[in-house]
DNA sequence: AAGCACTATGCACAAACGTGCAGAGGGGAA
DNA sequence: TTCCCCTCTGCACGTTTGTGCATAGTGCTT
């Protein structure tokens, strides 16, 4: 029976991780199997009995991220990667260690909006449980665009931290960007957009990677047939760096006059820097310059990026001070 | 060198804790052998670089806790420990899980009292680290007796609660009991005395066991030499159950008239339920009846004590509701 | 009641891990 | 410099842990 199992993976987990029993000798105090404590165990961590959280020593930290920390004053947490690496590996890394780093931070009560895109998708895949009350995931910008409604691709990540939060989830079933602004403007007018928009306006937590103009290997949203060549055209003649969400900024952090934006259905910067805790997750180095737009436009207050990128920021703003 | 050491330990902790790799691999990215990682991690467990914690989902948890919750209306942590096992051996895993267990409640600019006895000494020895600013120990009550100073034994155990959150020890060096009320009034208006007096009227946090009178195997301030034939048969005579630093009570958990306290160096227990955080560890079933005591004083917000003895506080409490 | 579908269990093997020991390295002290 | 002392390292071995697979159990349907 699953209750028996329930209590039984506490007991164990309290056991193993308080106690510094072996499986073994648990596995006899609970009269079953080694094998079973073992699947016991994978369980309770699984299901977000036992956290386990690594504090980093401000003070002793690495020195990377002290710079990054004291330069741009937000939380930094650079992850371990060596820099012979592949993309996806690295994607990978970075995006388990942010999936279990943002974990201590989503609490009862939250609304958490989230927004969609390789990255996200990699960190969606590797969040561990935690029960939280009454939170919502709401999704930052709409992902249809002009072959597809998009609605599996991002709607899988938002299922993915709504299921692993146990929150609620409010889709937005809108393209990324619309052909015409005036389409906007209506559509912002119906009240099925309006409650999305109320609850985007109330979000505790933002969690979103970046975009980049002139990555390696280019983000979904220049890639995915979200915009045609006009639109890659009028990007490119604007200086425009990168963008969260969906909305375009340049390399000194401005977004006015961008054009794009006035298309685009995800939230404007300042609306975004409303929001008390708003985690950045970045791998790779073809982002540097979309990430370092990004900061100078003071989007974040968390910061997970790979070691390789955090060296790159670093460097770069070594030979401009 | 010892920089590099701490800044690998954070690295191996981060790739094994929050990216699952294994040891082997960890070994290769830092160069060094896969003995090495296995001692780094260790070295951040146990310098308190990797927190785990075990968080038991109030609703669903073990019908035992809920009911020694409900009935005292304070957080309950009840150790799960075989029957079978010998008063040694389950002193020990209580400790070892209590000390793990109030690990997190310490924070910085805490004031923490702390009393001493065979559960602290025993829990003492099991503290994880856990760097903190500006806290105090602050001993709860003397330790000196008729035979010896009894500064080693309540020392060391303050040394190492000192030592494991990087926190100021304040010792007591007063005797246990005084041999007369008088001279404690004499010493109470001391400078140096009132210093400590003081820290312990601003407690956060204290940390005690009980004591039982009528333990299978006494308490260490009934068979430790710290009171006469005279004082026992006093106590024997006022219904006494069991104590709390060294400050004595009844079953219903009143205090009052009795003699031996006026004598004693621990907090009044007036004083000790103004503290917000009363942490209270108990092993073994023989001291059930001093528990109670405690329990009807409401002397603890968080009590931590083994399955068995767990058992036995609610069954009494079946029969007598 | 029988059948079915699904999950949990224990076994056995392979992988991962902890640790005693011997040797290497790295400061002081003479 | 040379010696000594102490700490850190890697090896080798035994222990502990994860997991594919066959089986036993459990609950639901017909």
């Amino acid at each position: 029976m699953t209750l028996s199992r329930d209590a039984d993976a506490l007991r164990a987990a309290q056991m193993y991780y308080l106690q510094d029993l072996t499986m073994d000798a648990i596995a006899r105090e609970l009269r079953t199997s080694r094998s079973t404590v073992s699947r016991l165990l994978s369980a309770a961590r699984e299901s977000g009995l036992v956290q386990i959280q690594i504090r980093n020593p401000l003070d002793t930290g690495p020195e990377l991220e002290g710079m990054i920390r004291r330069r741009y004053n937000l939380d930094v947490h650079v992850v371990p990667v060596l820099g012979t690496l592949n993309e996806a590996e690295t994607l990978d890394r970075v995006a388990m260690q942010a999936a279990r780093t943002i974990g201590p931070l989503v609490d009862s009560n939250a609304i958490i909006g989230v927004a969609w895109g390789s990255t996200l998708s990699a960190v969606s895949r590797h969040l561990t449980r935690k029960i939280t009350h009454d939170s919502v995931i709401v999704q930052l910008n709409g992902a249809g665009n002009m072959h597809t409604t998009g609605i599996t691709y991002a709607s899988d990540i938002m299922r993915r931290f709504g299921s692993a939060y146990g929150a609620r989830v409010e889709q937005f079933p809108v393209p990324a960007f619309f052909d015409h602004a005036a389409t906007k403007t209506a559509m912002w007018n119906e009240r099925s957009v309006q409650r999305v928009l109320e609850l985007q306006a109330k979000m505790s937590i933002a969690i979103f990677g970046v975009g980049s103009v002139h990555a390696d290997y280019p983000s979904h949203v220049y890639a995915g047939g979200y915009l045609d060549e006009e639109d890659l055209n009028a990007l490119a003649n604007s200086d425009v760096v990168g963008d969260v969400a969906t909305v375009f900024f340049r390399a000194d952090g401005s977004s006015d006059g961008i054009v794009l934006n006035e298309r685009s259905t995800g939230p404007a910067l300042a609306q975004l820097r409303q929001v008390r805790r708003r985690i950045c997750v970045v791998s790779g180095v073809s982002k540097i310059n979309g990430l370092r737009g990004a900061l100078a436009a003071r989007l974040a207050t968390d910061l997970i990026l790979d070691e390789a990128t955090a060296r790159r920021l670093v460097d770069y703003e070594g030979l401009t001070s």
